[in-house]
DNA sequence: TTTTCCATGTAACTCGTTACATGATTTC
DNA sequence: GAAATCATGTAACGAGTTACATGGAAAA
């Protein structure tokens, strides 16, 4: 449901086709969705088809034709009636990464600071790059802000945990029975 | 994969079965892996097929038969290569909520409010849970502690988004043509 | 001249979920 | 007596991804 609300959000501020509107999310908004080419074509032609948007093919010099939507009063409707559902419900975060953090004491903590350290590495590359975002117009700028903010936590949290397994070598690793 | 280092990591301390193992990632670890019964049902037996973990059935009382599983050495050594796999790679966090937040400026300034509102309570909700999560051994606790952290980052976060929005009522909402 | 960009699409597939089925047993 | 708990599983489905195909134009 994010993904329709994001592309009806988009193409409420202009019309638009499908390689563009992907070009968009792919590269400024990478964070909070990750869309697909296929995924952004198969919506688009089932919005059409349940009449919230309208296609016109455009050719524009000799460059590939390309399918221009627009919107729609039944797409406006649909898109107000999703917004206030997306904001009115909070969708709590899923941290993949933390089943690794969960098992930390099962390596050596001689190696453990090392792995980390990589992980550490690609978190404060994502941080520079979101913090390296042009801003944005309206609320957008606040979903940028957000991941930055976001970014910086996780990164006083992962360097606390790193300390933690330097100093304070967590216990042996012997795997003991719970039941 | 972090499902399977998940139920890996968790017969490593001890041998279980499907039933338990769903029970307490469902009871402790919901937020970093939702994982359904039919999912866990299937990994275990995946798992036992390629010779990781063994099974036996029991039977305790006159309880249903568990099909209680066992680690075995090979079972082991896929877990200390995933383990290191996982905590050696950062997997961004996606906000699926921000695709609402993005399109904030879209809704009447005095209905967003409300709206958020709602929101914030959920999250309150969740950070209360998350703080009274009885405190767990080793490295477990580290991702409560890291859940608790992310939540209080949220909190923070929307309650400034709420307070913008409350104060500096955002620019009218003409889409406007971006091409 | 080879690669990348533009632009759309299809088909197969994977992963995981939902919904359902079973059946005894304990709790309300 | 009804409902929830324990315990396992199957079958169908769905959303989204991967991999592939096309073909001209611009850039390297």
């Amino acid at each position: 449901m994010e993904r329709e609300l994001l592309l009806l959000g988009l193409l409420r501020q202009g019309e638009s086709y499908g390689y563009e509107l992907h070009q968009f999310i792919e590269s400024n908004l990478s964070f909070c969705t990750d869309l697909k080419k296929p995924t952004a074509y198969y919506l688009l032609d089932k919005m059409e088809n349940e009449g919230w948007i309208t296609q016109e093919d455009e050719q524009v010099g000799n460059r590939p034709t390309r399918r221009v939507y627009r919107m729609q009063p039944e797409g406006e409707r649909a898109f107000q009636t999703m917004l206030r559902q997306a904001l009115a419900e909070y969708t709590p975060a899923t941290f993949a990464g933390d089943v690794g953090i969960a098992f930390l004491d099962a390596v050596d903590p001689t190696e453990a600071p090392r792995l980390l350290g990589r992980r550490r590495g690609q978190l404060t590359a994502a941080l520079q790059a979101a913090q390296q975002v042009p801003p944005h117009a309206g609320s957008l700028q606040l979903v940028v802000e957000h991941q930055v903010r976001h970014l910086q936590a996780e990164l006083d949290w992962l360097d606390e945990v790193i300390s933690r397994v330097e100093s304070h070598p967590p216990d042996t690793d012997q795997p003991q029975q719970t039941r």
